[in-house]
RNA sequence: GCGAGGAUGGCCCAGCGGUACGGCGGCAGCCUGCUAAGCUGUUUCUCUAUGAGAGCGGGGGUUCGAAUCCCCCUCCUCGCGCCA
């Protein structure tokens, strides 16, 4: 939720950016006409209410004189009835005002690039050494502004689809057999795989001060719609049928809720936490794409880094928690791209967002492995998150991003690292994890 | 799942039909020649703000008036039961 004291105050910026992301600026209009009118309401509820107040005060020093009341108790009931036909009148444009004002996106920072569609996000930065089938060099070379270092293959490497076929690390025909297409089993060394890179990954944000936890995975709605937009990503997210639960679709959303409500002291900030939970996503808007192998499935594990800080350096955090996946990546061996996402494509709650891709050399493409979001003081703002300060409450900042997605980081280990045998050869930093150094 | 007890401001706790007591902590100030002790004020949210309204887990009800009484729900604690 943004600021509405700064929204009334100074609304340049979010008409601003409400233009940028492609939205109008009907939602911004509407919430002054609708602001206006509860306030009005809102002051004649409140001065009926003083009355009221005045009234009952003088009940009481009445019956303590042992003199009548009826003709005051008249009076109160009479100002009762105009209170709760303003009161009706008001719950309603109130409710009007809050779902409008919900819909108001959070300003922008500066250097987001002003377009619409994925295609235009800014390339930032390429790291590591990629392999390149030789027909897919051009687009490799576009898509990092010509900076990308990397290996020609003279040969298509094989696709994950086949290799989780062909080296029985994979059964989706049962899976689907038992809960329909995008749900997988995962066999043997591939497993092992996964549980190593869930260790590894706990591990390395472990090192650098992350308090590490498991989350629930299920949410009640009113924290969950806090901490997300709800209304927007509804249709992605699994619904229990009969609880008011539904199942995470990341562990950033049971988080940043943790600390709902609460007033932290200054000098609790920042607070870093690292989450392990598996991710639930229907992928209703996803139909035909991705539909083979593990890439895109209903469910994952995911180690997720989460910052909750002071204003002031939130934009600093948002570097530290981009890098550390960098740096993971990197230690990995995966060579990947960094992208600032354009104003159309980030989601209300976005000041701003960095996509890191990782190359998929079957496909030719840089694929999204970690998101990496500022969204400032707006998710704290919702969930009513905040700290002391000498000059009263504030609410701090949220970062959140990626640390390491299993599923796709498994998918990329595979396509970047066969060997001449047709095995997977595991990135040295995973063996002590694994056990082995090959799948074959 | 059953029974009993509970949920009050940042924290602890009193109040149990008349408009939230007190303590701790935080902040501001005063005093004291000291990082002590003491004193005063303040501490949540909203509004058109020297003023006012709301707020005692959530929702409804009774009443002129509800933290207080009644009903429903949620969560916590302790027993009992069941269970990986």
């Amino acid at each position: 939720m943004i600021d509405v004291k700064l929204l009334r105050e100074n609304p340049e910026p979010f008409y601003d950016s409400a233009r940028k992301r492609g939205f109008g600026k009907a939602e911004i209009d509407k919430f002054f006409t609708l602001d206006k009118q509860w306030r009005s309401i809102l002051k004649e509820v409140n001065d009926l209410r003083k009355d009221r107040n005045a009234y009952s005060l003088r009940i009481s020093e009445l019956i303590k004189k042992k003199e009548p009341v009826d003709e005051i108790k008249n009076l109160v009931r009479k100002t009762n009835a105009s209170i709760a036909e303003k009161e009706e009148i008001q719950k309603k444009v109130e409710d009007e005002r809050e779902e409008v004002l919900s819909l108001i996106p959070n300003v922008l920072h500066d250097s987001v690039y002003e377009a619409k569609g994925d295609e235009n996000n800014q390339f930032i930065r390429f790291d590591g050494k990629a392999l390149v089938y030789k027909d897919d060099l051009k687009e490799f070379l576009s898509q990092t502004l010509n900076t990308g270092s990397y290996d020609i293959s003279q040969t298509k490497p094989v696709s994950h689809v086949d290799l989780e076929e062909k080296l029985d690390i994979v059964d989706l025909e049962r899976a689907a057999k038992i809960s329909g297409s995008r749900f997988y089993f995962l066999k043997n060394r591939l497993l092992k795989l996964e549980l190593a890179l869930i260790n590894y990954g706990i591990d390395f944000l472990s090192a650098r001060g992350f308090t590490t936890v498991s989350p629930p995975f299920m949410m009640n709605y009113d924290p969950l719609s806090k901490a997300t937009d709800i209304e927007t990503f509804k249709e992605s997210l699994y619904k229990l049928e009969n609880d008011d639960l539904y199942l995470i679709s990341t562990s950033e959303h049971p988080i940043a809720a943790m600390l709902k409500d609460e007033i932290l002291d200054e000098i609790e900030l920042p607070i870093r936490v690292a989450g392990l939970s598996p991710c639930f996503r229907r992928e209703a808007g996803a139909h035909g794409k991705d539909t083979k192998g593990i890439f895109r499935v209903h469910h994952f594990y995911k180690v997720e880094q989460f910052v909750f800080c002071k204003p002031e350096h939130s934009w600093d955090f948002h570097e530290e928690l981009t890098h550390n996946t960098e740096d993971l990546l990197r230690s990995l061996n995966i060579p990947f791209r960094v992208v600032s996402v354009c104003s159309g494509e980030l989601s209300r709650l976005n000041a701003k967002k960095y996509d890191i891709e990782a190359w998929y050399p079957s496909q030719g493409k840089f694929r999204e492995v970690a998101s990496s979001s500022n969204n400032t003081d707006f998710q704290a703002r919702s969930l009513n998150i905040r700290y002391r300060t000498k000059d009263g409450n504030r609410f701090v900042h949220t970062i959140n991003n990626t640390g390491l997605a299993t599923t796709r980081i498994m998918v990329c280990i595979m396509e970047n690292f066969q060997t001449a045998g047709g095995g997977i050869k595991i990135p040295n930093a995973l063996i002590p994890y694994t056990g082995f150094d090959e799948i074959n």
